[in-house]
Order: structure tokens, then sequence, then C-alpha cells
DNA sequence: GGGATTTCTCAGACCGCTCTCAGACGAGAT
DNA sequence: ATCTCGTCTGAGAGCGGTCTGAGAAATCCC
């Protein structure tokens, strides 16, 4: 039935150890309530030489970096690393970043991301990265029924049939096509899909459902249902 | 799950131990005596710090957690618990929200409530948050004889045919499943399945007796009855 | 810089849901 | 049988959640 793995991954051993790198404990804690519930091992660091410190003495597969640190620049801190040990980065950068700051992030199968993120995007991308390196199965697909969702290469098809969305309509689906068969309310899209900073209000995902049902449930069965009073569901028509 | 099992659990262990903090005393009251009801040992505290200490002192699985205190924040009193060890958290929200739009509140599979709950609402939360963190058996249902109730995907079904009910149905029919047996008044009733600030009199819980006798006991038997100036019963047929 | 795309807001329409009222119904008492 | 009181239920008003088109604002991309 449930085609995903839906419950929070049980007490069996974390699909990855992430450590987390930033100055802001929001972030860190956001970032890292985020991963645990997605079955990741977490450690927090909130400067360049903690980081440091922590993975020389555990094994971290990942480690989300920002790039402005109290003590060290991300890029001083990621260069260290590796010449401890070959671990891969994702980066957080201010959204002003400028071009010259950013090139070099993405070498070496990197990726970053700018702040404010959505929390859902970030994990995404910690997934693609981890794929990259060979640390985690190399499908970067997600299908229920006969919907097929790309995460590599953000592409979404239904019987086959290509499916243009544009960005946030991806993240909305990826979201609730991970979520298939759960009921997911406005306040738990808003959270996971829009920008931690988001401001506005719910009549937005209300938008985005809309644009979804027309472009994915144009054919049949529809698999958008919308539960009264609770929320919206991804799965097949009950009866 | 247990669902037959009708007195308030007698003297066996606690199905958890829960924290709630709330500056109201009516509040904490309220949840305390409904949350014991339920078989969960409880804790009270007035303010964040106490919270806090209470947390360190004695093991929690769960926090009910008003997100505005007199001395912090709710979302500060949770990173601090937090950073002490993981307990989940189901917060406490004021509904007209002096754009006290806190986001993240869903995030690591916690959720909120907003003020004025109706309790048995509050307590279905609870149980949900509970049981996507593994403290709790992770079966979502209830049942009595041939009812299934799936309280995750706000589904009902009788002789596996689906029945469609309105949010209030569903929320009357969990409460009388989750004391199918036992006769409850229909002030009990209102007292459990409507918003604690609800004005309205009795005879609303008639008519929703009457709409969920229309839609759940099409079927035969009947599970539905009425004890005469006692008030209502999820039962078998006697004889 | 400017055009195209995307995001978000607003407002109106729609319609399902909630709750009340009032009268019908029925059980139990006398 | 009749009365009384509690319960049931149809009708309907009002509310509120959801959907969607239109357009403003932001962003992207060449």
């Amino acid at each position: 039935m449930n085609v995903q793995v839906l419950p929070p991954r049980g007490g069996a051993e974390p699909v990855a150890t992430v450590l987390v790198v930033d100055d802001e404990a929001a972030i860190t804690e956001l970032v890292g309530m985020a991963l645990r519930y997605e079955g990741f091992a977490v450690t927090l660091a909130a400067t360049g030489r903690e980081a440091i410190r922590v993975a020389q003495e555990i094994r971290v597969d990942l480690v989300v970096l920002d790039v402005m640190l109290p003590d060290l620049t991300g890029l001083e801190v990621c260069q260290r690393l590796r010449a401890w040990r070959d671990v891969p980065v994702v980066f957080l950068t201010a959204r002003d970043a400028t071009a010259d700051k950013i090139t070099g992030l993405t070498l070496g199968g990197d990726d970053y991301v700018t702040k404010p993120f959505s929390v859902d995007e970030l994990i995404a991308r910690i997934r693609a990265v981890l794929r990259r390196s060979g640390r985690l199965g190399t499908d970067s697909t997600v299908r229920y029924a006969d919907l097929v969702l790309d995460e590599d290469a953000y592409e979404v098809t239904r019987h086959g049939i290509r499916i243009e969305l544009t960005p946030t309509e991806f993240k909305l689906l990826r979201y609730l096509a991970h979520n298939a068969g759960r009921v997911l309310s406005k306040a738990q899209i808003l959270d996971h899909v829009w920008q931690y900073d988001f401001g506005g209000n719910d009549n937005v995902v209300e938008a985005y459902i809309s644009y979804l049902r027309k472009k994915v449930d144009r054919f049949s069965p529809p698999l958008i249902h919308t539960v009264r009073g609770v929320g919206y569901s991804l799965r097949l028509p009950r009866r």
C-alpha cells in the first residue's frame, strides 16, 4: 500500500551522520530537528574550530556548513577538513552573496543553498550530494502510482508523459510524494516547503495545490485530495 | 491497541509521562485531568524555567507547551530541552494570533494545536506525535466490532466500506470509539469533543449523533445506543 | 535593462459544515 | 389512554474553509 517509508524510520541505524555548522542556534536547531526526523544522526557545531574537532573525533558522512562563521570562513573549514578526510559539504550562504564567493563551492560534488532556505530543499540537496558521493543509494526517483519524480533532473512524469513544473510546484509535489498516503496540514507544508522566514498566510498553499492539480491531476485517477479541515494528501482514490 | 480497555487503566504503569506547561492554571488543570484519565502520568509547570527544571529531574516522554509563557517563549524552552534530551513537543498557540505566526512548529515530527482546542483533539495529537516518535505503538487505528477508525488518515470504514465523515462527526465518533461500551453523557461529550469555550447547548450532540447514525448505523448491527436520561454508548446490541 | 516567468496576494464564488430551532416522536409514569 | 419529558430529526441560516481568476510584485535570464 504505502510505497514510501512513512514512519520516521524506527530504531534502525541512521541513514548517515551529518555535522551541522552555523553560529545561529536557530538554524542548527531547525536543520538538526528536520534531519533527525528524517533518520539522520546529527551533530551540531557553532564555530569552525569546533566543527574540525568534532569531525576528527567521529565519522561524519556530510557537513552542512555556513560560509560565514565567527572564527574561520566556510572555505577554510572545508580545506582543513579535506586535509584530514574527504567529506562532502553543503554550504549555506547569504542570499546576496556575490558570484565570486559562490564559485568553487560546488566543486567536487559539493553544493550550496542560500539563506533563507526551505528545509525540505536543503534536505533534498543533502540527499543528492550523498548520492553523488556514493554514500547513499543512487536512485534519485520517487514513485507513487504512475507518478515519477526525479529529484536530480527536476523532472516529473505521469504515464511516462512529461509534466512541466515551476520550482515551487516541484518542491510541493516532492514533499507530497515523500509523504504519500499521509495527510499533511497547510502549516506542515508551509514549514517544509517554503523558506523558513516566509511570513504570508497559507492561502499560498491552496493556490499551489490548485496549480498542481491542473498539471498533475489532468490525468486520472486524481492523486491530490483535500481532507477538509485537516489538509491535503497524495494518494490513490479510495472507492 | 487498547481500545476496549475501559476502566481508567487501573494500576498498570502509565502509557507515557507528559509535562504540561502553561501559565493559565485552568488550561493545565483541564489537560492534566484528561491525560491522567487516559492513563498518562502528568506533571504541570507554569513557567519555562520550571519546565526545564522538571524535565531535567524526571524522564518526560512528551511536552505540551504554550508558545506564550511569562518568562521564555515556547521555542526557547523547546530549544533548551532539546539541548538536554530529545523530546517531542505539542505546542499550544492562540488562534487570533497577533501575528505570532511561529513557523517550524511541525518540523521535527512535532505538532501544534490552537486555543481554544477540544480536549480530545489535543489528546489525539499527543498520541499521534508519540506514535511518530516511536514512543507508542505505531497502529493509528481504533477498532470496535466491524468499525475501523484510522486517526492518521482520517478514515472510517465498516465492513471495509468507506464512510465519509465531516470533521466534527469524526471527532465525535473517535471519542465514542475510544470509550466503547461506556455510557457518555451529553455534557461529557460536549466537554471532550467540542472546544472548551463552546457556549451552545446539548442539542448539538443529539444532532451529531443523528448524523452519525445515518452514516455509521446504516449497516447492521447498530452500534450507537441511547441510554435515556443518561447519554450515549457505542457498543454491540445486547442479547 | 527589459521581457518573461514565477511567486504571492486579494477578493469573490461556491458550497459544505455547524449549529439552532421547532415540531414530531416515543418511552415511561400515572 | 393521556400526559410529560427527553430525544430525534428536518429545515434552514450563517459561517467558514476551499478554490480560483486576476493582477501586483518579485525574480530570473538573456
